[in-house]
RNA sequence: GGUUCCGUAGCUCAGUUGGAUAGAGCAACAGCCUUCUAAGCUGUGGGUCUUGGGUUCGAAUCCCAACGGAAUCACCA
């Protein structure tokens, strides 16, 4: 049991005892005694005062009194105005590091056959380009999801939508052919999603061109983009992709090959993977039935032209076309048609989508028909719904070339890595190889951490030119913490288990680092109930600014009581294995040196 | 115009079932490498928590309104 629980009982049974009041430990909460003051936790006693018939300081003074008579870890108390702190006997903190320490995956909810089945969609990219920055949040935020629901005792599938079919891929396929002189990626050399990407930029090129000429022989834009010759080529392709024309169909595919194979590479660099992966081309029919057959059961309604509507007034909402008169899907009717999918294939209980909040609309009206359907966790899927990455100077736009790709990004968080660990005394006596391994780690991991500690909500801004920091509230600043534990460690030659120290007493800043190491699990569970990966940053770098500070204090090694040197080496340790294991929540990687 | 989200230091951001004097980092300035890793540590300056009401012992946090910003409101995906 916590500290916490404890002082929660206790509190609860001193009320009863002395007030005759029922108050649930549940709702008792203490919090941490703020650095200003003296103790350990801080309980307010001002939701009593009713029942008390006291003033505050009286009452919290009973309520002290009763806790040192009868609660075993309390050593004594202090209260000012309505807050009454206490302090905690220092060696019971050594009994909660020594459970922390000794507690394989402490904070961690193990996962079994029963556990909820949770599926979490992310990434969804389109086949016509790259992965860019906005990208990089989805993954990022997805797969760190993946991994906080992961460890609240959730089995976790992780899921990708591949939109490898319409009018954009048609695009990029119509300029390879009249542009592209066969250039694939082994002949140029160039990654296959670039090379699409490139030629997806090409169609848009020509296109603008040939409107703008269309426009000067007189027409309106709108006149000359109907018009356009490209244009009209592109959606003649697509007609014919739908009619399963074979050599449309074997273009197709070729070129999708080279830009999986370009994400694949992409995914693999950045750390995220995927269970299950459906592709749009598959599953894009499959809506069509399902909503034919919440017509026949009177949940939708057809209009006089054959398109068929759901009516959301009742719930706030508007009307929503489901099918357009001539019987096609639209994109709400592919979102039924792959939960439809995914229902068959997994016992789920919860639906995760990491949309970026341009889709609100669209998750709300999903979240109602999937409801109407009959999907059991239509009604409260989550849409996890994430800001836009802004730049400086506005939004990201690929037409403009304003775009961060993900590659590119990736390349210079190492190269920037590299500089920072160019550092005489840095990194030296290490082969290239381990090396490398730890500028990647390094790169990546101010990358991560730079996207995860913001509020997954708000959007955010990303700076190019300033880059992104190595130093201060950063990723790179835990890994340094982990690798000085790591290095801290292999100096220390004593056998951590021979020496007893359950019976040294911290001081306060052992106590306070005690307190946060134990908090990982309130924090993880937190993380999971509110689908935050930015609870978690904060916390490990809360934890490891606090070891900083105590680790230049404290001459570890040097401590002349063995069993000190062995209680500061142990919470040493148990520091690095608790920001190991929160780091991976967040995808990233500790260093053993750097 | 309707709906949803946001507004905290010069900048980027924490602050989560309402708690004590609102916190970090960056940037600026002043110190600290003969010591377990200076990607670090210590200190200084920096605030009308957009504004105005309300709820109560107590509000950055909850409610209402105004102002400012973003997204969305297609027989596009």
């Amino acid at each position: 049991m916590s500290i916490d629980q404890i002082l929660s009982q206790a509190t609860s049974q001193a009320v009863k005892a002395l007030y005759d009041l029922d108050f649930p430990a549940a709702n008792i909460v203490p919090q941490t005694t703020k650095k200003e003051f003296e103790g350990n936790e801080t309980i307010v006693v001002f939701p009593f005062l009713k029942a008390s018939h006291k003033a505050p300081e009286a009452t919290a003074t009973e309520i002290g009194e009763y806790l040192v008579a009868n609660c075993e870890a309390v050593e004594k108390f202090n209260v000012i105005k309505g807050f009454l702190n206490i302090t905690i006997k220092p060696t019971f903190w050594t009994g909660v590091l020594h459970h922390v320490a000794e507690t394989p995956d402490y904070g961690f909810v193990p996962v079994t056959d029963a556990s909820p089945l949770v599926m979490i969609e992310y990434s969804s990219p389109n086949t016509n380009k790259p992965l860019h920055l906005g990208h990089v949040r989805n993954n990022l935020l997805g797969y760190s999801l993946s991994r906080i629901m992961q460890a609240c005792g959730n089995r976790v599938v992780k899921t990708n939508i591949v939109n490898d079919r319409g009018i954009h891929i048609c695009k990029s396929m119509l300029a390879w052919l009249k542009w592209g002189n066969g250039a694939t990626p082994e002949s140029t050399g160039i990654k296959g999603d670039h090379l699409i990407g490139d030629f997806y930029v090409a169609f848009d090129k020509h296109y603008k061109e040939e409107v703008k000429q269309l426009m000067e022989q007189g027409m309106s834009q709108e006149e000359a983009e109907k018009a356009s010759p490209l244009m009209h080529e592109a959606r003649e392709m697509l007609k014919k992709w739908e009619d399963g024309d074979e050599q449309v169909r074997s273009l197709w595919r070729m070129m999708n090959e080279w830009v999986y194979a370009g994400f694949d590479e992409t995914y693999r660099r950045m750390g995220v993977d995927f269970d299950k992966i459906y592709y749009e081309s598959e599953t894009y029919l499959e809506g069509k039935e399902k909503v034919l057959e919440g017509l026949d059961k009177g949940v939708f309604y057809r209009k006089d032209d054959g398109s068929v509507w759901a009516d959301l007034t009742p719930d706030g909402l508007d009307h929503k076309l489901l099918l357009r008169s001539d019987g096609t899907s639209v994109y709400m009717t592919q979102d039924i048609g792959t939960a439809k999918l995914r229902y068959q294939d997994y016992p789920i209980d919860k639906m995760i989508y990491v949309v970026g909040n341009e889709q609100n609309y669209h998750f709300q009206v999903l979240s109602l028909l999937l409801d109407k359907l009959g999907f059991k966790w239509g009604k409260d899927l989550i849409h996890f719904s994430y800001g836009m990455v802004e730049l400086p100077n506005g939004k990201m736009k690929s037409r403009e070339g304003t775009v961060v790709d993900a590659d590119e990004l990736m390349d210079e968080m190492i190269a920037t890595a590299r500089t920072m660990s160019d550092e005489p005394g840095r990194l030296q006596g290490v082969t290239d190889d381990e090396k490398a391994e730890v500028l990647r780690k390094v790169g990546l991991g101010a990358l991560k951490y730079f996207i995860l500690k913001v509020d997954p909500r708000k959007n955010m801004l990303f700076n190019p030119q300033e880059s992104i920091d190595f130093n201060g509230n950063t990723g790179p600043f835990i890994q340094y913490t982990y690798a000085r534990i790591q290095s801290l460690l292999r100096k220390a030659s004593d056998d951590l288990a021979a020496t007893d120290y359950s019976e040294v007493a911290p001081n306060d800043k052992e106590i306070s680092i005690i307190q946060r190491l134990a908090d990982f699990g309130a924090v993880v569970a937190d993380a999971g109930k509110n689908y935050s990966p930015a609870l978690i940053a904060n916390y490990a770098y809360e934890l490891a600014k606090e070891f900083n500070q105590f680790y230049h204090d404290y001459s570890i090694l040097k401590e002349d009581d063995a069993a000190r040197r062995v209680f500061r080496l142990v919470l040493s340790r148990t520091v690095g294995d608790i920001l190991k294991r929160a780091t991976s929540l967040l995808g990233m990687e500790m260093p053993e040196r750097m």
